[in-house]
DNA sequence: AAAATGTACAACCGCAGCGAA
DNA sequence: TTTCGCTGCGGTTGTACATTT
């Protein structure tokens, strides 16, 4: 026996919505709220759809202070930054936009954002007489970050220096991806910094850094620079602190921490071996409270975190 | 001018997770 | 502890409109 459907599929309205149904429901929403229950709030106000319909049309549309179209750069180098950390997660992406849904999010990037940042790589690439990607490579990159497991073929992207890196497969398969895309990896310190600056979505100025970590091994961050161009670099002195599981404290990030912590960041947790888990929660200056949201996935390390170890060697693309 | 193809985006569907019973 | 129903999520489809052939 199957599920039992929702609503009454042969009396419920499907499609567009009328501005007769949108001003019902929002002028009922308006005084009583949703009452907790959108599976019965059609038959309430006397709109034959189904409450599902409903719950979309009022968060997607009709909700206050949504935003619709005209993107903003810097919402594109957000959304850009975070599908290539966290992949399509959409409505985490969207609660770090004010005013903007999911839905929204997730078209935007399937009809336009995604081509837009193609059609950067492909000049990068031809920039550099590297062969340019097929369209369907440039989706298995992408997959890649959200899939480590999967394998790249690198034998016709190879850049001019690799590094070697000693430390996770994921580190490599990210190396490799960034070496496909067209990237340069060339080394940096504190004294020669890169010359690059990566677009920071939350703060201004402070780059969004992904590490793939174990803690005091090698970490790799890589980000969207503010001319849309993916980036990557290699920590090879790992300054940061802590363990696995541990909240993320202002001495674990101690150099090149930005001042203000109002920022959401993840923190893997777990062993450094086998299965591992995030977290997701609030940077304060208390530390990291956070809430696990999601659990298993198997050996994909990655903070995201408000902060850029100035002091540690860097091999950056370029 | 009309058909074919492409684009943008609203809306639908199935599923997983969660809480209440 | 199990079952059931609701919610939220993300992949996908449907469709109106735009552009190209």
């Amino acid at each position: 026996m199957g599920r039992a459907p929702c609503c009454d599929k042969a009396n419920v309205k499907k499609g567009p919505w009328s501005p007769e149904e949108d001003a019902k429901l929002k002028a009922y929403i308006d005084q009583f709220g949703t009452g907790g229950n959108w599976i019965a709030l059609p038959q309430k106000i006397g709109l034959k759809r189904c409450g599902k319909s409903c719950r979309l049309r009022w968060l997607n549309y009709l909700r206050p202070n949504i935003k619709h179209g005209g993107f903003s750069e810097e919402e594109d180098n957000i959304i850009c930054s975070l599908y290539i950390s966290i992949g399509s997660r959409w409505s985490i992406i969207a609660a770090q936009l004010p005013g903007r849904t999911d839905n929204d999010i997730k078209n935007y990037w399937n009809t336009r954002l995604k081509k837009k940042l193609l059609g950067k790589q492909q000049q990068a690439l031809a920039a550099r007489r590297i062969p340019a990607l097929k369209k369907d490579d440039f989706d298995k990159n992408f997959n890649n970050i959200i899939h480590p497991s999967s394998s790249l073929n690198l034998n016709n992207y190879e850049a001019s220096y690799v590094p070697n890196l000693n430390t996770s497969t994921q580190d490599h398969q990210v190396r490799d991806l960034i070496l496909k895309m067209g990237g340069k990896f060339y080394y940096s310190d504190h004294h020669h910094p890169p010359s690059f600056q990566f677009n920071n979505p939350m703060e201004n100025q402070n780059p969004l850094v992904f590490q793939s970590s174990n803690f005091g091994e090698l970490n790799m961050e890589f980000g969207v620079s503010n001319d849309g161009i993916f980036h990557g670099s290699v920590d090879q002195n790992s300054s940061g602190g802590g363990e696995f599981g541990d909240p993320i404290m202002l001495e674990n990030f101690e150099n090149g921490l930005v001042e203000d912590f109002n920022n959401y960041g993840m923190m893997p947790s777990s062993s450094t071996s086998g299965e591992s888990s995030y977290s997701l929660g609030e940077i304060s200056s208390l530390g990291f409270n956070y809430s696990d949201f999601e659990a298993s996935q198997h050996q994909h390390h990655h903070v995201i975190a408000p902060a850029f170890a100035h002091h540690s060697s860097h091999y950056s693309l370029q």
